[in-house]
DNA sequence: TTGCTTTGACCCGTA
DNA sequence: GTACGGGTCAAAGCA
């Protein structure tokens, strides 16, 4: 690929680095690109990786790839949290680097209601008690979440585990947004757990998450303090609506249930289909209709209900002022909240960087047989909005709405050429086209950033994968962190330290909020290897002392990788 | 009591 | 006209 002409958007950056920890602690094959990029973005400088690593770290750069992503820093310091940059079980990379106090100084904001900075979130007294109070609770209302004994992380590892009380830190700003209820501050106590109170389908994922990583229980446990969330609270999704269940069946051709769902709201239209893997695992949501009224006035949607990665996008929307707050995603007519919700809104791996240094490869050629798709899903987009997928007359894309941090655009297990881009109607963005690269495998999937905001990328897919994910790249022991294929999987999903146990895809569309263009990358490798100077402070610099070698691996047979890299060093 | 989920049956569009 | 599959309804059960 060749290199981005020119300056690197800024968002992209940010994306890039965002996407490239998930998918580096999830996975060994992800591009050394992002976490490139980001350097390159966050300091200019061109030298490699490696050696600002290696300069940093003292001990020699290890090889990227070099560790399995099994060993990474899934336990806590076994001695001493400021040993290394440990990722505490269950805070996933994405969150962290979502995380508004790991951004920089210049792009915290405070808080839209109470104009308070985040920073007094870092408060390490945590009431360690009423967490596990609250992990007993969730464990009753969530009778099918599998906790793994392990990880029932003693007091004391809880306690002295920096990331963690980091990440309740910003759980606990929400509290400020918000005063009075109660029971807002119960839910408000962990943006994950109120991922889990608003959406039954998130609160499923990582259930599941949960129960099949150690990894993520930890995480949950801490944060399942929402015993006083009400029963519609939870069945609120993270998209803000309400949402009723109202029939299930089992579709031909795929092993996974769908559930219907309508807004419970009087008489508005709006469903939605969820897939669900045989795990619990989201595979697919689909939205059909758009909502005729606005979102329930939530007790914690506004705020609360954002995970990590939207506080982040409220801090861009802050910076930017040129996107309404609320919007991750823009379409035709505005309906974006279905799409672009907490539950698909990770981190954009930075599209700009991949479309833009692809363009000069990108012959087109193949595109136009794809093009009735484009025009199509075009349509669709404009007509009904993202959200509204249904009503379609022809071979519809599987629409899928992205977990948070399941996967990346690009790198979701699968290997994908792209073989055209194009701007489409409606978007003055370029919509790269990527088909997977498996032989005869008919899954085609494009990238694009949304055109109202561009802090988000809409990633749409379709068809499914008929075979299972590629080996790692480079790596025959990736498969540890892959996902086992189920026999019929249709799509394999590229687990990510959140919820690396996704057999199945996540992703047919995804809208993940990117950080607007022109801006400052706010969280970048150099803040990582340097927070201090970033206005971390020393606390969060002793979690910043992480081998390198956990954070950034990479595989060895992955040429296009390395020019990709090369040509965003030159 | 209320609201939600479950689930079998029915409806409807399409091939 | 028929079969099939997806979507929806609605009664029953559950929390």
């Amino acid at each position: 690929m060749a290199a981005s002409s020119g300056s690197l958007e800024t968002s992209s950056n940010f994306s890039f680095m965002s996407t490239s920890f998930t998918d580096l602690l999830a996975s060994d094959d992800y591009p050394i690109t992002t976490t490139t990029t980001t350097a390159r973005s966050g300091m200019g400088e061109n030298r490699g990786l490696g050696d600002r690593i290696a300069e940093r770290t003292g001990s020699g750069v290890p090889k990227f790839k070099s560790l399995p992503p099994r060993s990474l820093p899934i336990s806590p310091p076994p001695v001493s949290p400021s040993s290394y940059f440990a990722i505490p079980p269950g805070l996933s990379p994405t969150e962290l680097l979502d995380s508004p106090v790991l951004l920089s100084g210049s792009n915290i904001l405070p808080s839209p209601t109470t104009g308070t900075f985040p920073f007094h979130a870092f408060n390490w007294k945590i009431d360690l008690d009423s967490a596990q109070q609250g992990i007993k609770k969730e464990e009753k209302n969530y009778s099918d979440f599998s906790f793994q004994p392990e990880t029932a992380v003693s007091s004391s590892q809880t306690n002295t585990n920096p990331m963690r009380q980091m990440q309740r830190a910003w759980n606990y700003q929400e509290p400020i947004k918000h005063d009075g209820l109660s029971s807002e501050k119960a839910i408000v106590n962990s943006d994950f757990s109120s991922m889990r109170s608003f959406s039954p389908e998130i609160g499923h994922i990582q259930e599941n998450s949960q129960g099949n990583s150690q990894f993520q229980s930890g995480y949950n446990s801490s944060n399942y303090n929402q015993s006083s969330q009400t029963l519609s609270e939870r069945r609120r999704s993270e998209d803000g609506y309400n949402w009723r269940k109202y029939g299930q069946k089992q579709v031909k051709g795929s092993e996974n249930p769908r559930s219907y769902y309508k807004c419970t709201y009087p008489n508005c239209p709006t469903k939605k289909k969820v897939e669900r893997s045989l795990e619990g695992q989201i595979t697919e949501i689909v939205y059909k209709g758009s909502h005729n009224h606005p979102k329930p006035q939530s007790t914690r949607r506004s705020s609360s209900s954002s995970s990590a990665s939207s506080v982040v996008i409220q801090a861009y929307n802050s910076q930017s002022n040129d996107v309404p707050d609320q919007s991750y995603a823009s379409t035709g007519n505005g309906q974006i909240d279905s799409v672009a919700t907490p539950e698909n809104s990770s981190i954009s791996i930075g599209d700009d960087d991949f479309e833009q240094s692809s363009k000069s490869k990108s012959g087109g050629d193949e595109l136009d047989e794809d093009e009735p798709d484009a025009k199509r899903w075009r349509r669709e987009s404009e007509n009904e909005g993202i959200s509204a997928q249904g009503s379609r007359t022809v071979r519809e894309p599987r629409v899928v709405v992205q977990t948070t941090s399941d996967i990346d655009i690009l790198d979701d297990g699968y290997r994908w050429r792209k073989y055209g881009q194009k701007v489409v109607k409606g978007n003055p963005n370029p919509r790269s086209y990527y088909k997977c690269t498996n032989p005869g495998c008919p899954v085609r999937k494009h990238v694009e950033r949304a055109s109202q905001d561009l802090r988000s990328v809409i990633t749409t897919y379709e068809g499914k994968h008929n075979h299972d994910v590629p080996a790692a790249r480079g790596s025959g022991s990736n498969s540890l962190n892959r996902p086992i294929p189920s026999s019929n999987a249709p799509m394999a999903v590229r687990p990510s330290v959140m919820s690396h146990q996704s057999n199945y895809p996540i992703p047919v569309r995804s809208v993940r909020p990117a950080a607007p263009e022109g801006q400052q990358a706010p969280f970048t490798l150099e803040m990582l290897q340097n927070p201090g100077n970033y206005g971390f402070g020393n606390s969060m610099g002793s979690y910043m002392n992480m081998p390198q070698e956990n954070m950034f691996s990479r595989t060895k047979d992955e040429p296009r990788d390395d020019m990709f890299l090369d040509s965003l060093l030159c």
